[in-house]
DNA sequence: ACCCAGGCCCTTG
DNA sequence: CAAGGGCATGGG
């Protein structure tokens, strides 16, 4: 059931992570900056496992390898944070197959700096708008698509412009950002060489990234599987289940600080372990799902 | 019309 | 340190 190809595309296209994909004659479109991923189900006998085809313009081959993290050891991984108390082990018996998906860094950066106080459809719009205004046209399979811009291609583009694509006071959060990133302040193809700590010390430096953005980051285009981010969500969780759990003293409200934070990311990181950024995942699927949010 | 959203930044106390 | 307000925009 845990095998790691026994994927579940549903969850784990679908679960806040990876925005620009969506369902078109009963494939799946994902852009992964400049090149068109397509995933169909392939119809076996009812008994048989669900078997996908893969496909991409241009032809990548074996793309889904990367994307879907096929390098890790989703076995082993699953096996070692499924111990480690009886909310993640529901929490993976029910989404078994949700996979963390790996990202183009820039496109993830970016994609993140607009999910700051925002609601994932609209987050989805406003990268699809981003894309079909400085990104190329792609004609593949008789459909449009719109490549995600390149730095190069975004260092280009107006505040006025942007904000035309509804990203609000985020605008000048992306100038800066595109500014930072095309000119080496932060390197951030390095980041995956770099520590946990170190990486996300360079991130925070970029204008509109605060400690959960920079999570995301890290964990979903920079190969730091032991990045939890905190959003919302898990942090109503904490308090409702999780704090009593992982046996901690930190006392929080709706909202935390960034020293909090810290404290919260460090003991939490302790329990589930390097590979807390799949737990995460997880619970995060879960939270969202119990409380009937659509996506 | 209203409330809210995978937060962050800035100012105060 | 923590607390609180402001923020652009459109989905629900």
């Amino acid at each position: 059931m845990l095998h790691k190809y026994n994927i579940d595309i549903e969850s784990t296209l679908n679960s806040g992570q990876y925005f620009l994909w969506e369902l078109k004659n009963d494939s799946w479109y994902g852009i992964y900056e400049e090149t068109i991923l397509k995933i169909t189900e392939k119809k076996g006998r009812y008994d048989e496992p669900i078997i996908y085809e893969y496909d991409s313009f241009p032809e990548e081959k074996d793309w889904q390898k990367t994307v879907f993290r096929y390098d890790d050891d989703y076995e082993k991984i699953i096996d070692e944070i499924i111990k480690k108390d009886n909310i993640i082990y529901d929490a993976i018996i029910k989404h078994p197959g949700l996979h963390i998906m790996r990202q183009n860094p820039v496109q993830c950066t970016l994609s993140f700096i607009c999910s700051s106080n925002n609601n994932i459809p609209r987050i989805r719009l406003i990268l699809r708008n981003i894309s079909k205004k400085f990104g190329k046209k792609v004609l593949w399979n008789d459909m449009e698509f719109y490549t995600f811009p390149s730095l190069k291609e975004l260092c280009k583009a107006s505040p006025f412009d942007l904000q035309a694509c509804g990203l609000g006071y985020r605008t000048k959060f992306v100038i800066n950002a595109v500014r930072d990133l095309s000119n080496d302040k932060i390197n951030i193809d390095k980041l995956k060489e770099k520590s946990y700590d170190d990486a996300k010390r360079e991130i925070l430096k970029l204008d509109g990234i605060g400690d959960k953005i920079a999570d995301c980051i890290l964990l979903f285009s920079c190969e730091k599987l032991e990045a939890f981010p905190i959003d919302t969500w898990i942090i109503k969780f904490l308090n409702e289940r999780l704090l009593q759990t992982i046996q901690t003293d930190i006392k929080i409200k709706s909202k935390i600080t960034p020293n909090q934070y810290k404290k919260l990311s460090k003991k939490i990181r302790e329990h589930y372990g390097k590979y807390s950024g799949y737990a995460q995942q997880f619970l995060y699927y879960n939270i969202r799902k119990e409380n009937g949010r659509k996506w």
